[in-house]
RNA sequence: GGCGCGUUGGUCAAGCGGUUAAGACACCGCCCUUUCACGGCGGCUACAUGGGUUCGAAUCCCAUACGCGUCACCA
């Protein structure tokens, strides 16, 4: 095709941003980066009851954190506007008229109840719960009576009989339907509202979109969708179902799941290169055996041929390890910032914290932040930091301070520290090397008391790193009141 | 229930008729580090089942099972 690529990308704003809908968001971008095409972001908010602004606010938000830029949209604009559904009713209607004209829709004025009940009698029967067309001959004179009535009309498709209906799909292949199981569906409601099988077929063809990507929920409906291109006499675009994103437990992500919405992760520290790299690997695979890839890389190895077609089960660890790389060469500042929220809402700090304060955390997020998958983790290495008063009751913890050389170390360490001019790592990694020297006692036995006594654990960052940050002061009163405290 | 899609290790996945069935995460072990991590090295574990087609099948076909999606005046 000659014509440059157009792609879309079309969220009702009914909620917080998922996960799911980043990917094929990411999808689309990655494709209409890669040829140099066009992605449309279109906001499809037909659903009145259900769609906010503020949920069109944070998708927007949630796009510009990942970096997914749209050339053509809302806010934005561009010659196939507007880009709001509800701002395209008129154009839905003409396109209505055209269907009435020519008998390929019909006004049905069947009730909920009535068309429940059909589809309950049908069910039961074990037959497919489709309509059945009571209303697709009605005379003038029927209409009227109905009118009369005081009932409003929705407007249905008259779906064409005994058609095989082919969907090519880039990620599925040739899938075929039988027209014969869609069953004459609602193109307009009775509010005059046009329904999402109707409104996205008519947007997506003047947008005049080649590639339509999209989550694999969609595909049962593509059929309506082609049937309708083909009464409007408009052009098909392609089509691509990526498959979706489920939880641990094999069902579609939710909130059960923990954490879903884009926004989450953002809260809680997570880098946006990361949850685009992430987001890029489920489903899709690159060619080579690097998994830690830019955005830059992304494009330039994005394909549609190697989109997976079973669903992927998001995996938290992985994530986790993908930022965990991201974070690793991240400015320990940034990091800080994302942190403090959860240091405020642990109780650790206020959030009127002095410059002075904040640099010191600063310091404190650099030398552990190669410990951290993401941002709010510090939360959980902060107690080395803030907690002055621990206590040390873990019996494992006892133990080794119950050893024979704990006292000439502890003591020894003391002396060499008040002797010290300068406290930095330096420094500190020398008293270590020279207490090992001078008491001819191994690495661990002068590391684990000392780690103990001075943070109340037994694990963490490099001792000689977090001495000087926490400071001399600090640290020798951590470890007189602890040794005091088990005599 | 009808229709549709899917099924390679615990998870993500490569594989397109002939491979010792890649790689990554997780897990385990070793090394490095006089602690802890990081890092390095190594190990573990997989073609859902049953029939075909073929000299040969994870790859093609058909059944079965299981999972998921969809059948709205939601998108």
């Amino acid at each position: 095709m000659a014509d440059k690529m157009r792609v879309r990308f079309a969220p009702s704003p009914t909620g917080p941003f998922h996960i799911g809908g980043a990917r094929s968001a990411l999808f689309n971008w990655l494709l209409a980066k890669k040829d140099e095409g066009c992605l449309v972001l279109r906001i499809e908010d037909t659903d009145r009851e259900r769609s906010t602004k503020e949920s069109e606010e944070n998708i927007k938000e949630a796009l510009k954190w990942l970096g997914i830029t749209w050339d053509e949209g809302i806010d934005v604009g561009g010659e196939h506007g507007p880009y709001r559904q509800t701002e395209r009713l008129h154009i839905y209607e003409e396109y209505t008229k055209k269907l009435l004209a020519s008998g390929q829709a019909y006004e049905c004025f069947c009730t909920d109840e009535e068309i429940e009940a059909e589809r309950q009698a049908l069910k039961d029967a074990g037959k497919m719960p489709i309509y059945q067309g009571h209303c697709r001959h009605l005379t003038e004179e029927q209409k009227e009576a109905y009118r009369a009535e005081g009932r409003k009309p929705t407007i249905r498709f008259r779906v064409p009989e005994n058609q095989e209906i082919i969907v090519d799909d880039m990620v599925r292949g040739r899938v075929t339907f039988d027209s014969n199981g869609v069953g004459d569906f609602v193109i307009v409601k009775s509010d005059g509202i046009p329904v999402y099988n109707y409104a996205v077929v008519i947007d997506d063809a003047t947008m005049e979109i080649t590639h339509v990507i999209r989550a694999e929920e969609h595909l049962s409906n593509t059929p309506r969708q082609v049937v309708l291109y083909e009464a409007l006499g408009l052009p098909t675009p392609r089509f691509g179902h990526v498959s979706l994103i489920l939880g641990k437990d094999r069902t579609k992500m939710s909130k059960r799941h923990g954490a879903t919405s884009v926004d989450q992760y953002r809260k809680l520290g997570y880098l946006p290169e990361a949850i685009v790299n992430f987001l890029a690997l489920l489903g899709w695979s690159p060619t080579g055996e690097e998994e830690i890839l830019s955005a830059e890389q992304l494009i330039e190895q994005f394909s549609m041929d190697r989109v997976a077609k079973n669903p992927a089960v998001f995996d938290i660890d992985k994530l986790n390890w993908i930022n965990a790389q991201y974070m690793k060469n991240a400015d320990p500042a940034m990091i800080c910032d994302l942190a403090i929220p959860h240091l405020v809402e642990a109780g650790y700090i206020t959030e009127d914290i002095s410059a002075e304060e904040k640099a010191k955390l600063v310091e404190f997020t650099a030398a552990v932040q190669d410990h951290l998958s993401y941002a709010a983790q510090l939360t959980e290495l902060a107690d080395l930091y803030f907690n002055d008063a621990f206590d040390v009751t873990d019996e494992e913890m006892k133990e080794i301070l119950a050893d024979e050389t704990v006292p000439a170390v502890t003591s020894l360490f003391a002396q060499k520290m008040n002797e010290l001019e300068v406290v930095d790592f330096a420094a500190v990694k020398a008293i270590f090397k020279a207490i090992g020297k001078e008491l001819k006692v191994g690495g661990k036995k002068v590391f684990m008391p000392l780690r103990i006594v001075t943070t109340g654990q037994m694990h963490g960052p490099d001792l000689a790193k977090m001495i000087p940050i926490i400071g001399r002061e600090r640290i020798l009163a951590r470890m007189a009141r602890t040794l005091d405290a088990l005599k």
